[in-house]
DNA sequence: AAAAGACCCAACCGCTATACA
DNA sequence: GTGTATAGCGGTTGGGTCTTT
């Protein structure tokens, strides 16, 4: 199929906005609202294509942006998450979702020009998060959680968008959401949540690592109150990918490890592998974390062991070194 | 002060997915 | 089932700005 152009390209400006084209822009989206990109620049008045119309609302010109400085908090959520989905499809649009009034397209920039170089400068890969001397956990196992979990986020945002798409029944006249994948504080679902119970689940095995080890729970069998807790997360991150309606298992392959499958598991067990291994939840290994301080961290073994630094412990390490690298 | 290089980010490109006639 | 329009997405670029020499 031989695709048409999405306008005439002969006599459309290309190139930097001029405020005199964003008030037209605006104006006309106040009166008429958006949709029919392609129509629109005509009736606006602009001598641009539509495309270029869509991309100046939604990057820039869309009232419920917040634009500046990015927050120490929402960097920590991006680089969480982009250690999470690595190179998988939609991964900027996911990582929006959890970061309020922020375009993908300027995550994205943020990423590339200023996360990526400073995780370089502290010794760490920025597409697999690990160190680039090999200092932390290099295993398969780690690299296929890696996978694993973001075969899981492209399903959800899967289900996401069959959500959204059924959630706007054709009766109402109101324009379609401008991304799928981007909600308000409000609107948001449910199922986006699930980095908030994996940062609980990081935070309750950091209170387990407090009263029992000086390392970390992970080596042992935890405390009864780090049981609790554990066990209270395990089912709140069950119910909710229930709540999503995602299958887990038959969406996913089996995850091998040695010649022994690994599969079957949902994703709380994907969590909590190796959070707890009385919990009887260890078929697979957490998402691989680098561990700063100690050469023989390791975080991802399936069987549970967590060595030295507790994981937000890295994190506000990694943060501090942000922090430091801007005052630098 | 001026030139060169580095940095930053808005905007574009090309592709895929989806909706709809 | 097919073709077209539109939307969404990641990768990349170009030019303005800042910093260094």
């Amino acid at each position: 199929m031989v695709r048409s152009p999405c306008c005439e390209k002969v006599g459309l400006k290309k190139g930097p906005w001029t405020p005199e084209e964003d008030q037209k822009l605006l104006a006309h989206i106040e009166k008429h609202g958006y949709g029919s990109w392609r129509a629109l620049p005509l009736r606006a008045g602009l001598q641009r294509c539509g495309k270029s119309c869509r991309l100046r609302w939604t990057n820039y010109l869309r009232p419920d942006i917040k634009r500046g400085k990015f927050s120490l908090q929402e960097e920590q959520t991006i680089i969480q998450l982009h250690a999470l989905l690595g190179n998988s499809k939609l991964r900027w649009a996911a990582i929006a979702t959890h970061l309020d009034k922020r375009t993908d397209n300027e995550i994205k920039n943020h990423w590339n020009t200023h996360l990526r170089k400073r995780l370089e400068r502290m010794g760490i890969d920025p597409t697999t998060h690990k160190p680039k001397n090999g200092r932390y956990n290099t295993s398969k196992e780690a690299a296929a959680t890696l996978s694993h979990m973001a075969q899981w986020e492209s399903a959800r945002l899967e289900a996401e968008a069959r959500l959204v798409r059924q959630s706007n029944p054709a009766a109402d006249n109101k324009p379609p959401p401008l991304r799928s994948t981007t909600f308000s504080n409000s609107s948001r679902p449910r199922c986006l949540d699930v980095l908030r119970a994996w940062q609980g689940l990081v935070a309750a095995a950091d209170k387990g690592s407090s009263l029992e080890s000086p390392t970390s729970i992970l080596n042992f069998p935890p405390p009864p109150a780090a049981t609790s807790v554990i066990a209270s997360a395990h089912s709140k991150v069950d119910e909710l990918i229930m709540s999503c309606g995602i299958v887990w298992s038959p969406m996913v392959p089996s995850y091998e490890r040695e010649g022994e499958s690994m599969g079957g598991g949902g994703i709380s067990d994907v969590v909590l592998g190796a959070v707890s291994k009385s919990s009887g939840h260890q078929n697979l290994p957490p998402p691989m974390l680098p561990f700063a301080g100690d050469d023989n961290a390791t975080c991802g073994d399936v069987g549970g062991s967590i060595e030295g630094e507790s994981t937000s412990n890295y994190w506000n390490g990694l943060l501090n070194s942000l922090v430091d690298d801007d005052d630098a």
